[in-house]
RNA sequence: GCGGAUGUGGUGAAAUUGGUAUACACGCCAGACUUAGGAUCUGGUGCUUCACGGCGUGGAGGUUCGAGUCCUCUCAUCCGCACCA
């Protein structure tokens, strides 16, 4: 019978669906791995990235299941979220009607591909059992002070109607529809996550080679961390005055406390209280105002682009070491949300400085020798004109002028993050209530653990207009939990990145206790970390730093024991490219995985998938190439007719000739690679090539003996690649005992009678020789000699080198 | 600007880590079987030259008997961050 993959396919998917064949075992005695995907939102169907996401970790799971590992290989559903709500205007269905539905039929696309998936623990983050738990942690982020409700500066998405947090801001823009963000004051919850910047920072020193560096470089430079000095300017008594008593000065951060005999002026970010205040009290001509006000309302990409801009306030401060009097201004360029929204200028020793200096004509004072007149010198060199820092590097400054400022009292070392608090509330319906209520009297008041999950009324209709939690006639209202009267329930839900922060640690904890606790601490100190994380490169920042973060939190709050972090390896997939350029749906160059399967099936799939590229690579589709994976797996199938043996066979190797030799050693090339690959390199590309070559050398012996151990082996390595057809072939041939456990690879294939040398003469190869594998030297060196003996006249040998097994080289004069 | 990568045939990509560059596959060319084939099989395929040969891993140097691999410089492309004081 031909290669049939939609009846193979479906037979054992069959097969193990009714044996539970992929469940983890209870017993925590075993060597265990965790290998996890990450899971997908559940947006209707799946996409090629899905597809090569999942076999990967497929790959994984399969080789480590049959190494007689205890695996974890789960799956579950990121199902909260916008889109959702979405498809409710569009199409008038409930999101939670629409999210449990595109769950079902992805489930069953899933099962097409034959994932080996430990079912019992599937979940959806919409599931009201998981909000219950993740509620109950906010509650006691709540109480330990890891969470905070304070009224800023926002993000805001118009499209989206919500807050976004920093990190979904890119290049401007909502990271999920691309809308321009606005800056808006509201009321929002936040988490405190800068509390950890430090631990964040200094364990990323512990996933050195087990992360792709591009990924700690980008979460290092996101948490941003700089060492400097934090003093305050103290204003003039006129200009204290002016403010009516109402300010002392302002604080300002610099690294460069070395250059600070060379400020000429300070400058504050328009937003800062200072300036708002000069404005509301009328103390500045009313145009300038009113550009100070439109400089400060502009978001951050036109504030980036905008031309150095800024205005003299009217005000002077009392530089604190020289007592020289230097103006105050306010400046687009100043940040009002890092180091206080002040800074000290040093035209001399600051490019942005000098530019607005250059600008607005202001006085330069060069400090640090070796720059040009007429140019911001940043490099390093000696002090000048700094008083009894003059002569001093500037790295030694550093240190001795903040030294300066602590004895002085006039300031402290002190350091900076980029990193900003993570705000987690959203504007929408579809997610975790944040399970709040603001009563009258007590203020704001965490719902009662008992009470949990407080759980989305159903009951709503889906507009876009306005948030249905606020609308709904009843849901809102409610007993303060603490004192009882009327209160108001928070109508905020959580940012959906709060869910994928645990569910690590969810799909870790036995089903059985799921109803129990929302993390079993037993469980996860068996399966965590995680041994390989495998996803998008796009989550670098977001979701890898936030779980991070939440375990970090988790830990201090009791819910795990010591981890310091969930993700102990991370593969980063590159993404699925057709014709160079991301597939999309907008783009209409996409490849429909259902399609693919039903022409081809699932096995041609992920062998595609898996052969075209190394998994940290884009992959560039090509339907030429799938074709071509087809055609291997029939041939594969095809040479079921080889085998007569119903086991591993005992071969006589001497017996055997060239041919059957070399086949043998090409199997066991292949063999000898997987270890490598499943657990270090995860070129399958690379294993899948030496199975190919080894069934090509197959092909050119006629030996039955060598023809079962071949496929024997062969099916055996590609198992984890492609499920279904080696299951089929190892039922049929070998009883499937070649899918349990190893293989143990036979040294003595790897001997040869004969080598083939490449003979140089220095260094270029020039001719070809076959020695006995036991030749001597001297005799290797006369063949080679004589193979080249064309190049050799007119010249002097000088040396002769043997490279073992591998070539000669003939150094001449 | 800062940070991280990547440059190898017509294409996707290999190279046991300093030892025969281009494995494997796609594509292409030729042939076989065919009434026919976008099916299957066999052979060929880095560039250049009639040939001997010459040249070849982005470019230029260097180390070495020997470099895709190590070192220095340089160019190009991609990704991330971006006025963070």
């Amino acid at each position: 019978m031909s290669y049939s993959p939609s009846d193979i396919e479906s037979k054992w998917q069959t097969i193990w669906n009714e044996k539970g064949a992929f469940e983890p075992l209870d017993d925590k005695s075993l060597d265990k791995k965790y290998i996890l995907s990450m899971f997908p939102f559940p947006s209707g169907r799946l996409h090629m990235g899905h597809v090569r996401n999942y076999a990967i970790g497929d790959a994984m799971a399969r080789y480590y299941r049959k190494q007689n590992y205890n695996v974890l290989h789960p799956i579950g559903w990121d199902a909260f979220g916008m889109p959702a709500e979405n498809a409710a205007i569009k199409h008038g269905r409930h999101p939670k009607d629409w999210t449990y539905s595109n769950i079902d039929y992805m489930r069953k696309e899933l099962n097409t591909l034959g994932l080996s998936f430990s079912s019992k623990r599937e979940f959806a983050t919409c599931d009201e059992l998981y909000t219950k738990w993740e509620q109950e942690f906010i509650i006691k982020m709540f109480e330990e002070q890891l969470l905070y409700r304070e009224s800023t500066t926002v993000n805001w998405c118009e499209d989206c109607h919500t807050v976004l947090a920093n990190e979904q801001v890119e290049e401007g823009c909502c990271w999920r529809c691309d809308n321009e963000v606005e800056l808006k004051e509201m009321p929002g919850y936040y988490l405190d996550i800068k509390k950890y910047a430090d631990e964040l920072l200094d364990d990323l020193k512990l996933l050195e080679g087990k992360w792709p560096s591009q990924v700690l470089a980008m979460q290092s430079n996101w948490i941003g961390k700089s060492q400097g000095l934090e003093f305050s300017f103290k204003f003039s008594d006129d200009s204290k005055a002016k403010l009516a008593n109402k300010f002392e000065g302002f604080e300002v951060f610099t690294t460069r406390p070395d250059t600070v005999y060379g400020v000429t002026y300070t400058a504050l970010a328009p937003e800062h209280p200072i300036v708002k205040a000069l404005i509301k009290n009328e103390l500045l001509d009313a145009d300038i105002a009113e550009k100070i006000t439109a400089m400060g309302n502009l978001s951050e990409v036109e504030r980036a682009k905008a031309d150095k801009e800024g205005y003299d306030l009217g005000l002077t401060v009392i530089h604190p070491l020289t007592g020289e009097e230097t103006p105050v201004w306010t400046a687009n360029f100043v940040l009002a949300s890092y180091g206080g929204g002040a800074v000290m200028s040093v035209p001399t020793h600051d490019e942005r400085d000098f530019e607005f200096a250059t600008k607005y004509d202001l006085p330069l004072k060069y400090v640090i020798e070796g720059g040009e007149e007429g140019s911001a010198y940043t490099g390093e060199g000696a002090l000048m004109n700094s008083a009894v820092f003059t002569g001093l590097s500037n790295v030694e400054a550093k240190a001795a002028i903040i030294n300066h400022f602590e004895e002085q009292h006039l300031g402290k070392g002190t350091t900076n993050y980029k990193l900003r608090n993570w705000g987690i509330s959203r504007q929408r319906y579809w997610g975790a209530p944040i399970p709040f209520v603001h009563c009258d009297a007590c203020g704001l008041v965490a719902e009662k653990v008992e009470n949990l999950p407080i759980a989305l009324p159903e009951d709503v209709e889906i507009t876009g207009e306005g948030n249905p939690l606020e609308n709904h006639p009843t849901w809102s209202k409610c007993a303060c939990p603490k004192c009882g009267a009327d209160a108001t329930r928070e109508t905020d839900t959580l940012d959906t990145f709060v869910q994928s922060s645990w569910y690590q640690f969810r799909y870790a904890t036995h089903p059985d206790k799921w109803n129990a606790c929302g993390i079993d601490k037993e469980d996860v100190n068996y399966w965590l970390g995680v041994d390989q994380y495998i996803g998008g490169i796009e989550h670098a920042i977001l979701h890898l730093l936030y779980a991070r973060f939440f375990t970090k939190a988790l830990r201090d709050l009791g819910f795990i024991d010591d981890l310091k972090e969930p993700f102990e390896n991370l593969l980063t997939q590159g993404m699925v490219l057709m014709d160079g350029a991301k597939m999309s749906k907008s783009k209409g160059n996409t490849v429909d995985p259902d399609a693919l399967i039903a022409k081809y099936g699932a096995d041609t799939a992920r062998l595609f998938t898996l052969f075209a590229a190394p998994p940290q690579k884009e992959l560039e589709w090509n339907d030429s190439a799938v074709e071509g994976a087809f055609r291997f797996l029939k041939k594969l199938y095809d040479r079921k007719s080889k085998v007569i043996t119903n086991s591993m066979p005992t071969i006589d190797h001497a017996s055997l000739d060239k041919e059957e030799k070399l086949a043998r050693a090409k199997v066991y090339d292949a063999l000898k690679k997987s270890v490598d690959v499943y657990e270090k390199t995860f070129a399958f590309n690379t294993l899948i090539a030496a199975c190919m070559e080894a069934l090509n050398a197959l092909d050119k012996q006629n030996n039955e003996q060598v023809w079962s151990e071949g496929l024997y082996i062969i099916t055996h390595l590609l198992e984890p690649i492609v499920p279904h057809v080696c299951a089929e072939l190892s039922e049929e041939l070998f009883a499937s005992e070649n899918l349990a456990g190893k293989i143990e690879l036979l040294e003595e294939v790897f001997v040869q009678d004969t080598i083939t040398l490449g003979v140089a003469v220095n260094g270029k190869r020039r001719a070809e020789i076959e020695v006995d594998a036991g030749a001597q030297k001297e005799d290797i060196i006369a063949m080679a000699k004589e193979s080249i003996a064309k190049w050799l006249e007119d010249v002097t040998v000088v040396k002769e080198i043997v490279v073992p097994n591998k070539m000669v080289n003939i150094v001449v004069k």
